[in-house]
RNA sequence: GUCCCCAUCGUCUAGCCUGGCCUAGGACGCCGGCCUUUCAAGCCGGCAACACGGGUUCAAAUCCCGUUGGGGACGCCA
């Protein structure tokens, strides 16, 4: 076979969606597979609807998911004059004819045949009238062929045989003289030699109706490969109504995108029983063969379990890359991560077991990264206790005489302490967490201290004890 | 209405092409337990599906037909 050449084709008419996302991750698995290209095409023959911000914000999804394209981004309406061409030789060769008929007309007639129950078809009245040179606003139109059959072999759905009957005479040129999808992408899937068409189902539909018009271009007809629909909760069409469907957004929440990419490519695609990959295996083991022809509801819990998964096993360093940015915008500023005396990467560990996102960790982070720290009153009240304070102080006097700040240091101080007053370590961890974090939720106590660093450690067990104390003073 | 597609636990799916290894496997979620300095994580266990009806066959989740259900498309949108 000669060289596959794939592309994703999104037009620019708001961001980009997660459906959007799962179209170029195939298309981009396919071509990486197969040593393929992929090109990047921008579809923005709608002018109304198409805005440069839209172009920019698909380019930085795809940018964070890492989908990188080979040729592109091409823009449709840098290629007007191609579509022209093409289409005026249509009409020459008399395979295509002028219509005058208004959108208002059209309109008029469509709600007739469906209001008798017919299928909604335009009714050919322009085909025969010959007109060559309109002098009033025309569209062009497609003598789509009206007998036979066309054959779509689908390489995930099979064959699918459409009657030609069915075919409507498509407009290819508006009467404002741009292209229309139908046509644009056509010839531009033949002039840029695309080999594999892979797309959402919703285009099958438009298959056999684009097939008679690369036939008509003279351009080899390419290999069509229709992927499932990702449907909401309700099995509707995934849309705004489901929750985020833009890949920005799932950025914003603190997702990471290859936890989008892994949940994505699951969705519609399988590999035996195995539920994690990595970009690399993704790409050796990808295949159109293994895709779903059903369509696939999105499982955000799913979803967010995977990103769990991928923030408490990536390497620290990557995702404290990932996290800083969110640091920042919560206010944490470099003088603020700098409190933490192995700085943000030292973050990670302690704090990812119990963090499904970014922003969790932002959330378990603040009590490292905020002077002074905030203290919950309810839990100061159950566990800074008049009895604890003396064992508090005790630790806390054992700690700054010690030689080090070691974890095994503060272990041995703090066991011995524990065994020598005959308390449970849940009797003193608990008072110690709420003196150190102000909360009853934390990691291990020992990895707390080592986030604090020494002298605050300290200053809050002091500042605890102090409290503790004066407790016992309201109490008495 | 017309055309097209689809159909395994609530959800994502393995198995289906090349019938027997399926008393249908894994994962998310849920429930219970273990571990335990909190919360998590982890580990162990549990609940839960071949839409229905006909065929074909010694044998069907797997092949065929129909029914039902769901989705998508019918624009001078893409």
């Amino acid at each position: 076979m000669s060289h596959i050449r794939v592309r994703f084709a999104p037009s620019p008419t708001g961001y980009l969606h997660i459906g959007g996302v799962r179209t170029a991750l195939f298309n981009w698995l396919f071509a990486r597979h197969t040593g393929g290209t992929f090109v990047l095409r921008i579809e923005d023959t709608d002018r109304d609807r198409s805005t440069e911000e839209a172009i920019q914000i698909i380019m930085e999804g795809m940018r964070w998911t890492g989908l990188d394209w080979d040729e592109g981004p091409f823009r449709q309406t840098d290629r007007l004059d191609l579509y022209w061409e093409r289409a005026m030789d249509l009409f020459e060769r008399g395979l295509a004819y002028w219509c005058v008929c208004t959108p208002e007309e059209l309109e008029a007639r469509r709600k007739a045949q469906q209001a008798k129950g017919e299928s909604l078809k335009y009714d050919g009245r322009c085909r025969d009238r010959g007109i060559t040179k309109p002098d009033q606003a025309a569209a062009l139109r497609f003598k789509a062929p009206q007998e036979g059959q066309t054959v779509i072999n689908d390489l995930i759905k099979g064959r699918i045989v459409f009657e030609n009957s069915v075919l409507d005479d498509l407009i290819i040129l508006r009467s404002n003289g741009y292209a229309t999808y139908n046509f644009s992408v056509v010839v531009d899937d033949g002039l840029m030699n695309i080999s594999h068409v892979i797309r959402g189902d919703d285009h099958v539909n438009n298959t056999p109706r684009q097939v008679p018009l690369f036939q008509a271009l003279g351009f080899p007809v390419p290999e069509f490969a229709h992927l499932p629909m990702i449907l909401g909760s309700d099995k509707t069409r995934l849309s705004k109504r489901h929750g985020a469907t833009s890949v920005l957004a799932y950025r914003d929440m603190g997702y990471l995108p290859e936890a989008l990419i892994n949940y994505l490519v699951r969705l519609g695609w399988s590999h035996g029983d195995q539920e994690i990959f990595s970009m690399q295996e993704m790409i050796d083991l990808f295949d159109l063969k293994q895709v779903q022809a059903s369509a696939a509801v999105f499982n955000p819990e799913k979803l967010l379990w995977l990103n769990a998964q991928y923030i408490r096993t990536s390497e620290p360093k990557r995702v404290a890359e990932a996290l800083v940015p969110f640091l920042q915008q919560a206010g944490y500023d470099e003088a603020a991560i700098a409190r933490i005396p192995e700085g943000a990467e030292a973050l990670v560990p302690p704090l990812r077991e119990r963090s499904q996102t970014l922003l969790d960790m932002v959330e378990g982070a603040v009590p490292y990264l905020a002077e002074p720290m905030t203290m919950d009153e309810t839990a100061a009240g159950k566990h800074l206790t008049a009895a604890i304070a003396p064992v508090l102080k005790e630790f806390a006097d054992s700690v700054e005489a010690a030689p080090d700040f070691a974890k095994e240091t503060l272990e041995h101080l703090l066991h011995g302490l524990i065994e020598r007053q005959g308390l449970k370590m849940g009797k003193v961890a608990q008072p110690l967490r709420v003196a150190l974090t102000g909360r009853t939720i934390s990691p291990g106590i020992f990895e707390v201290m080592a986030l604090l660093g020494k002298e605050r450690t300290l200053q809050r067990i002091r500042a605890g004890v102090e409290r503790a104390m004066n407790a016992q003073g309201a109490a008495g």
